[in-house]
RNA sequence: GGGAGUUUAGCUCAGUUGGUUCAGAGCAUCUGCCUUACAAGCAGAGGGUCACUGGUUCGAGCCCAGUAAUUCCCA
């Protein structure tokens, strides 16, 4: 069969997915006989779409399940989304407010039903998007963390962590979101460095003449003062215990009160405090019993409590202000400040710190083993400078608030007594009931006198169980699926998640199952651009994945991706990566389209060159074999990959499809072809994991196959012994045929032209007689009529000294005499240098006591070889005339 | 403010318990080639005071201390 000039990925990738598909290969079903490997996949959000980030990180997970599927391992890739609630939340009311429908004006209900609607229009691209990469995940297990299953665990999971005393109800201080109106958890707010003004106010003391100054950020938050704050050893102060100040423009007396909380340093060394806006303040308040005022509604608006500026936005009313602490009297100074302002990591708004009603979880002792596995790597993160961020973060970790003012999500399963703000907590209305009775021995108490919590769970409280959920584990712990495919294998993921979701995985692992999620967690770096600067929309400097794949294949796009990320590192993205991977295919191919044309003699027999280039590359594989094995348990997946681009390029390509290609018209021997073809077998195997539809094309091409078979489950080589001496010898033997073509370039020899090598063997024939089964070789690829020994060493010829051999190249008149000479002075300095200091170690006592023997004997060795090598250019050098 | 990491060729990165001159790879660059699979290719070549300073050691890219630059995490 001829096989086309060009590969079209395009094309193939279509018809190969399809068959994949088709034949169900990436199904995968219990099977004890088996060890499972299972990885589940990082929930995208469900209305979300294809970018770089993801190719990145859902190629690694197909290399990993791949690879496991070719090592026989019953591989499962569990594929789903993920509601992400305040994203898609936020989107639907973007979308309805272009409608000028107000989320306002609807009911839960119907609200609710405009985002079931956005999520199955929009639900699921891009797990169809990903197809288009070639994963090979198990479709028919797809997931929604809002599937009726996942929902009732989460529900479960709350139920269980509330009777157990770890959830509760708070009024607390927390990041408040004004424009998606809900609370967030410490992990949704990122802080970013602004440029922005210290203003300096003066307060009146009450009842006696003078001023105290406060610096603040914050002027409008004046408004809600409850007290002023002052050091208890400031000396500037002292005079003010027990006094009053006057809150300018409200005119409200507030306490002084002394605190060794303020930073005596700061500003004025004077803090006004304002409990309901600031977390600090509210601590101080709560020690000092101040009373709190909360200027903001929910929009971060001002409330008829600030007594001003009622109903403007919080910005505007900082600007606001300050004319008027001025016209007041009260404006002492405004400086520039460099400060720290923590945004919504969703709606990007400056978080509002606020006191609400919130659910908390505890989280001291429920992270405790989740801290100890990672600790002793039975979790273990790769790479591994991860775990010490991760233990200062579970060592400092404080009680989550997972209670979100949101409707698209979880509702949380608490049911309010009628008149009371007791509760019940029950997965359904109707256990919720049967518990309310209970509580109350109200038998008669009916179903709508119970109100429901009106808020819905963090995303990450769903999300958190997926490792476990998605096996239906947390409602039958004992299932078969759970049993069989928990704890999960490897995980992929994003560094930022780190504690969102990686840590909160562990910790639930461990609570549900008393077991780790997952036993690896391989932690990507950041797309980036050239200039590091983040993929994003905005900057419009990302491309589209789809528009890759469309223009150079799935298989380019993936090795493209993976060929510069070791993990934990950015991702620093060029097209001519992409373009490298492209590259790499059309060699695959074409070393295809070459083979494919070599035809069986049956009169042939299999030269010794034949069997000596064969005999290598079983080697060269099984090398190979052995470091991939290596590179794969580190996850080292971009040197794996590097490796065997080199093995497939360099060796197989440059080297051994050139030593037994056979001249053109001729056959070649039955043995050497099908050893070729089993190499070539070996080798698309290997590659499968990173180009897994140019080598399921290649393995129907190059050999016949039956419907049904395919790449997928073709096992990969298995580790085996390595003949070292083997692989040296060749790598000698190509170290003379580079240094031959090296010579004939230099003085401009056609490769047509035959040449002589002679082989100086006047200090001993080891090393030449070591080779001999490989001249024909050497013959061959540098273009040689004839190797061999000589006494004398002819004038007129160029030379170059392998291990303790030198050899001649007679050029005749071509002889360039003073580039040769420059080329032996320069190996000479070299060679004299390394035996310089070799002999500098061997001459100094304490190294040859102090050494061990080995070293010791390492040493000797070394000058050995150096002295001949020595040798041999002097002697060189001197037939020129010259030392 | 606290903590962690990084610094090796023009770029992106390897360098495993200190022991070949250990200074590597890919890409990029340069030179010569349309050699009947591949010019998206082939054959060659050049390129680095391992951030800096000091220390330990017979021996340091690797260990220690300090300095600088830079990134990230936490507050």
């Amino acid at each position: 069969m001829e096989i086309p000039k060009h590969y079209a990925p395009q094309e193939k990738e279509e018809k190969w997915y399809a068959y994949w598909l088709r034949n169900g290969f990436f199904r995968s079903e219990p099977d004890p006989a088996k060890e499972p490997f299972t990885i589940t996949i990082p929930p995208p959000n469900v209305t979300g779409v294809l970018h770089m980030g993801h190719i990145l990180n859902n190629t690694l997970q197909d290399v990993l399940v791949r690879r496991a599927r070719m090592t026989g391992k019953n591989a499962l890739w569990v594929p789903g989304t993920d509601h992400a609630s305040i994203a898609t939340e936020a989107k639907v009311v973007n979308k309805l407010a272009e409608q000028g429908i107000r989320k306002a004006d609807l009911s839960r209900e119907q609200f609710l039903e405009h985002c079931w609607e956005w999520t199955h229009k929009h639900g699921g691209i891009i797990l169809q998007q990903l197809k288009k990469l070639g994963a090979s995940c198990d479709w028919d297990r797809t997931k929604f963390t809002m599937d009726e299953d996942l929902s009732e665990s989460v529900l479960l999971m709350f139920e269980q962590l509330h009777d157990k005393g770890l959830i509760y109800r708070g009024y607390r201080m927390v990041h408040w979101d004004p424009k998606a109106k809900t609370a967030l958890s410490d992990e949704e707010v990122v802080y970013r460095e602004e440029q922005s003004k210290l203003y300096h106010v003066r307060y009146a003391i009450e009842g006696e003449q003078g001023w105290l100054t406060i610096a603040t950020t914050r002027p409008e938050t004046i408004l809600g003062d409850t007290a002023i704050c002052v050091h208890p050893d400031d000396p500037r102060y002292a005079h003010l215990r027990g006094k009053r100040a006057i809150v300018p423009l409200v005119g409200r007396s507030v306490p002084i009160i002394f605190d060794a909380y303020v930073d005596m340093e700061f500003g004025t060394g004077a803090l006004k405090v304002t409990p309901a806006h600031d977390a600090n303040d509210y601590e101080l308040g709560q020690k000092h019993g101040l009373r709190t005022i909360n200027i903001f509604n929910d929009d971060a608006t001002l409330s008829p409590e600030a007594g001003m500026f009622v109903g403007l936005d919080r910005f505007q009313a900082r600007k606001d202000i300050v004319p008027a602490l001025e016209q007041a009297g009260n404006l002492v100074k405004v400086e520039d400040y460099l400060n720290k302002v923590g945004y919504s990591e969703r709606t990007h708004v400056p978080i509002e710190p606020r006191v609400s009603m919130q659910w908390f979880l505890k989280m001291k002792e429920l992270s405790q083993p989740a801290l100890e596995a990672v600790v002793s790597d039975q979790v273990r993160l790769h790479p591994p400078k991860f775990k010490n961020t991760y233990k200062h973060w579970m060592e400092n970790v404080r009680d989550w608030c997972i209670s979100r003012q949101l409707w698209w999500g979880h509702r949380i399963p608490a049911y309010y007594l009628p008149g009371s703000d007791d509760y019940v907590v029950a997965t359904t209305p109707e256990l919720a009931l049967e518990r309310a009775r209970l509580k109350t021995g109200r038998l008669d108490l009916q179903a709508h006198e119970l109100r429901q919590d009106p808020d819905a769970l963090d995303t990450w409280f769903s999300s958190w169980l997926w490792p476990i959920s998605v096996f239906d584990g947390v409602r039958h712990p004992d299932n078969p699926q759970i049993s069989y495919y928990y704890p999960t294998n490897d995980l992929v993921t994003a560094p930022e998640i780190l504690f969102f979701w990686v840590a909160r995985m562990i910790i639930a692992g461990y609570e549900l199952r008393g077991q780790m999620p997952f036993r690896n967690v391989y932690l990507t770096g950041i797309v980036r651009d050239k200039q590091r600067r983040k993929m994003s929309k905005s900057l419009g400097n990302s491309p589209d994945p789809l528009d890759l794949i469309a223009q150079y294949g799935a298989d380019s796009v993936r090795v493209g991706m993976l060929l510069c990320s070791p993990a934990g590192n950015d991702l620093l993205y060029d097209e001519g990566l992409i373009e490298q991977g492209r590259n790499f295919t059309g060699k695959i191919w074409n070393a295809a389209r070459l083979v494919k044309g070599w035809s069986a003699d049956p009169e042939a027999e299999q030269s010794p060159a034949e069997r000596e280039a064969i005999a290598w590359f079983e080697q060269r594989l099984n090398q190979a074999v052995e470091q991939l094995d290596q590179q794969y348990a580190e996850y080292r997946i971009s040197e794996a990959l590097m490796n065997l681009y080199r093995l497939f390029w360099d060796e197989f390509s440059s080297w051994f499809l050139e030593f037994v290609k056979p001249e053109a018209g001729k056959g070649l021997a039955p043995a050497t072809l099908a050893a070729t073809l089993g190499f070539f077998d070996e080798l698309l195997r290997l590659l499968h994991p990173f180009t897994p539809f140019i080598t399921e094309e290649l393995w129907h091409l190059l050999e016949p196959r039956q419907e049904g078979q395919t790449i997928l489950y073709a096992q990969q080589r298995k580790a085996q012994p390595v003949e070292a001496k083997v692989l040296e010898n060749m790598e000698l033997a190509k170290g003379i045929i580079t240094e031959v073509r090296r010579l004939r370039t230099a003085n401009g020899i056609a490769m047509k032209e035959g040449l002589e090598l002679l082989a100086h063997t006047a200090m001993g024939t080891d090393g030449f007689e070591n080779l001999r089964g490989l001249f024909p070789l050497i013959q061959k690829m540098a273009r040689l009529d004839d190797i061999r020994a000589s006494q004398e060493k002819p004038a007129n010829a160029s030379s170059f000294v392998v291990k303790q051999t030198e050899y001649f190249l007679p050029l005749g008149q071509q002889v360039d005499a003073e580039a040769e000479l420059a080329k032996l002075r320069q190996e000479l300095d070299y060679a004299r240098g390394f035996r310089d200091l070799v002999m500098k170690k061997l001459s100094n006592p304490r190294f040859v006591d102090g050494a061990p023997a080995a070293v010791v004997e390492k040493e000797q060795q070394k000058r050995a070889d150096a002295e001949a090598k020595i040798q041999a250019l002097e002697a060189r050098m001197a037939s020129f005339g010259q030392v």
